[in-house]
DNA sequence: AACTCGGGGGG
DNA sequence: CCCCCAGAGTT
């Protein structure tokens, strides 16, 4: 046997164990009940660095809320982020929205099944495209995210993480084409399920065929804990907080005084100057995700 | 390549 | 308190 063909049946014990395990194990969730490429497309945009349990709650609402696509399209965007609060990233449902509009209009209502055209929606990148061209149409494009790059990285190279480069030509040689459709949830669940960021290995299935497993049995220090930390910022007064504050508040009303948003969103936090938040106020405005009457001084979504 | 964008749950 | 999480867009 030449080293080879040892690694094509290294390879084939590896995929096997991992569809066995998908066909028994995997994880029920909602958004695999549908092969509709809208549901698709909307649970994939709420899963951007969004973990699934948070998910499954304000997916099923917003579908509720959302039908079609054409429901969202015509939808006001004020209606599309109240169904977003929780989610956190709300430009993702400004995009979202957008990309509604795009496929109402240009697409005659149907989610795109092609990459290139799915890659130039807005908040579509390489892997949510690839995951919609996959799970909704069973296209063969692998949908490299973090737990699919992590899984691949530890029981190929048996290192939490290897270069773009070196893990596409990996996952492209293991892709099984005849299985697009499972192929890269089944990682996703070995991710979820074991192979998560402090591995779990008992009970995996990619285990005999690891390369990292064995390393896992000496506990990894897993803390510098050294004096050098760069010390992150807090989270309360942060961009990210006055961004989220000033979203819910508009959300709640169909407008208001420019005045009364800054005052409202910089309640009970006396660090934060006006000037900031009004900064703040201009960058939503300018992602589109407010607007503005600098005449009459209100402020709106849309 | 490095930043920014929310928010919550868990170690 | 820090870390992580089905990434994308901008600079």
């Amino acid at each position: 046997m030449t080293p080879l063909d040892e690694q094509d049946e290294h390879v084939r014990l590896f995929r096997s164990a991992v569809l066995r395990f998908y066909s028994r194990h995997r994880r029920d969730l909602p958004w695999r009940r549908s092969q509709d490429a809208y549901h698709i497309l909307v649970s994939e945009v709420m899963l951007q660095q969004t973990q699934v349990n948070r998910v499954i709650p304000k997916y099923e609402r917003f579908l509720a809320r959302f039908p079609t696509v054409h429901v969202l399209a015509s939808a006001r965007l004020r209606d599309v982020v109240r169904a977003w609060i929780g989610l956190g990233y709300n430009s993702r449902g400004l995009r979202l929205w957008r990309c509604a509009k795009i496929i109402a209009q240009r697409h005659g209502g149907v989610v795109p099944d092609d990459v290139e055209q799915l890659r130039a929606l807005p908040g579509i990148g390489t892997y949510t495209a690839c995951a919609i061209a996959s799970f909704a149409y069973g296209k063969p494009h692998p949908a490299i995210d973090t737990n699919v790059r992590r899984v691949l990285s530890r029981v190929l190279f048996g290192r939490d993480s290897v270069s773009a480069a070196v893990l596409r030509r990996a996952a492209a040689r293991v892709f099984p084409a005849r299985a697009a459709r499972r192929w890269c949830q089944a990682l996703m669940d070995v991710a979820a399920l074991h192979c998560r960021s402090s591995p779990r290995c008992e009970g995996c299935p990619a285990l005999m065929t690891c390369r990292f497993a064995p390393k896992v049995a000496r506990a990894l220090p897993r803390r510098p804990s050294g004096s050098a930390a760069p010390r992150k910022a807090a989270f309360a007064g942060s961009p990210r907080f006055f961004r989220g504050r000033i979203i819910r508040i508009l959300s709640g009303v169909g407008s208001m005084p420019v005045a009364r948003l800054l005052s409202e969103a910089k309640d009970g936090s006396p660090k934060a100057e006006g000037a900031r938040i009004a900064s703040l106020v201009d960058d939503l405005r300018r992602e589109g995700l407010l607007r503005i009457d600098r005449r009459r001084r209100r402020v709106w979504l849309p």
